[in-house]
RNA sequence: GGAGAGAUGGCAGAGCGGUCGAAUGCGGCGGUCUCGAAAACCGUUGUCCUGCUUACGCGGGACCGGGGGUUCGAAUCCCCCUCUCUCCGCCA
């Protein structure tokens, strides 16, 4: 969420970039300014009411002490219409501080600069491409048929345990999907990331902290009984580790990466786009969080991009980068790329990763700040974070892309991990 | 699942209903001493809201797990909730 502060000083700016979101800020801002004014006039009158009241109270205990208790009686008198009036100014407040909280939570986060405006996909802009898109024959199966050809992925034995969305891994596939997962870790260490295991389900104040709830509370598993969450990415728990935490600015930034299993209750559409790996309910997936410093977290989302892409470079898969328009972001993002890989058989585009700057937007809601050395005032951090990567796309491309007579081959750099060099 | 104990500042740990934002110790920061460091000594040390203002400033308010209540006054008393710990049971 934005500040309050900044809603108040930059009323215009923010109202004119949000319409690059598509978005009409006008007439929620101004209610809560004159929420926020309202508030504010309220809070003043009942702090120096609230003053008062404490000056009384100090004399009675004064005078008692001195035996004085008929003035100590006296003086009681003006507290009882004080007491009520900080009653009723503290009731008023209620309502005006849950609207505005509400009205606040409204406002998606502002677009950085350089996004360009559209309203939806088409309108991304392609940053970069790499690798070659070679033409492959009619006989190239789709990763689906592959699954199934070589055994390696079971989706008819995930319904039977569970139901359509999680799908049994078999044999080369689980250690297809193993191997991935170390690599990817392994990478992001070399690169710096401490790596951290996080529990997979979490709490309410922790869904509430990065932006799950209270709206999206739908695309999430729920445990009744105990009242958690199912994590839809890793991002939940491990950007809530700095939730209502205060940092030194020379612990900046900090570099986490997570290995969890991430489920998503979203049914979504269906047809050939959700087909096979495409769109799972439960799935794996590294992810990458920063925690910046305010001036130089577009410097960690440039690393973090070239981290994304050093990993497709790796296992040799053609690839695109997007710099997402307004009208495709997310309502907490900045600034977002995304990376899609070229599935030669679907002859389509997957996105694998999605990296983005947040800037101060979550961790507003966090409470996440820092302190500079030597410094009093806090301020709020910059988070991002990233897939690097999510794997059913990148098993679904791999599986597509690699295929021959002789089987699917794994690329090189993961054979240390697989152990084998060909799935047939 | 059963029984009990507890939740106070970065940590540990005090706290008769008023002078407690809170003793003390540790840690952190600054300084003295030192060639430098350690030790010792001195000083300092939370967060949020808000007004004046825009100063490495001053004032007011709030915060001792969360929410209610009693009271002129609550960290201290009462009620509810949450969480943590210990023991027993079960168990990877």
């Amino acid at each position: 969420m934005l500040t309050i502060n900044r809603i108040r000083e930059e009323r215009d700016f923010i109202i004119e970039r949000l319409k690059i979101k598509n978005f009409k800020a006008e007439e929620i801002i101004d209610k809560i300014l004159l929420l926020d004014s309202s508030r504010r006039e309220i809070i003043s009158r009942s702090d120096t009411m609230q003053a008062e009241m404490n000056r009384i109270s100090k004399e009675i205990g004064a005078l008692i002490k001195n035996g004085k208790k008929s003035e100590a009686e006296a003086a009681k008198e003006n507290t009882y219409r004080l007491k009520e009036e900080i009653r009723t100014l503290s009731e008023k407040l209620i309502p005006i501080d849950n609207d505005l909280k509400n009205e606040i939570v409204r406002l998606p986060n502002l677009p950085h600069e350089s996004v360009p405006a559209g309203h939806g996909a088409d309108n991304n802009v392609i940053v970069k491409k790499g690798g070659a898109i070679i033409d492959v024959p009619d006989t190239f199966l789709p990763h689906w048929d592959l699954i199934k050809k070589y055994d390696i992925i079971d989706f008819d034995l995930g319904i039977k345990l569970t139901g359509a969305g999680f799908p049994v891994y078999k044999g080369k596939g689980a250690r297809l999907e193993r191997a991935l997962i170390s690599f990817f870790l392994d990478e992001g260490t070399k690169a710096g990331y401490n790596e951290v295991l996080p529990p997979i389900l979490v709490n309410e104040d922790s869904g509430f902290g990065t932006g799950q709830l209270p709206d999206k509370e739908g695309q999430m598993y729920h445990v009744g009984i105990d009242n958690f969450y199912l994590i839809p990415t890793a991002e939940v728990p491990v950007t809530n580790i700095y939730r209502d935490v205060i940092l030194s600015a020379e612990d900046l930034p900090v570099m986490n990466i997570a290995y969890t299993p991430c489920f998503r209750r979203e049914a979504g559409s269906w047809g050939a786009h959700v087909r096979g790996l495409n769109r799972l309910h439960q799935f794996d997936k590294v992810e990458i969080v920063q925690i910046a410093h305010p001036d130089k977290s577009y410097k960690s989302l440039e690393d973090m991009v070239n981290h994304v892409e050093s990993l497709i470079i790796k296992l040799d898969l053609p690839y695109r980068i997007l710099k997402l328009c307004g009208g495709d972001m997310s309502f907490t993002s900045a600034l977002t790329y995304d990376f899609e890989v070229w599935s030669a058989a679907q002859k389509r585009w997957l996105e694998v990763s999605s990296v983005s700057n947040f800037e101060s937007f979550q961790a507003n809601r966090l409470k996440c700040r820092f302190k500079e050395k030597g410094d009093k005032q806090t301020r709020l951090v910059h988070t991002l974070n990233g897939s690097a990567l999510a794997l059913p796309r990148i098993v679904a491309a791999l599986l597509e892309n690699n295929q021959s007579e002789a089987g699917i081959k794994i690329p090189g750099v993961l054979v240390p991990y697989t152990g084998f060099e060909i799935i047939n």
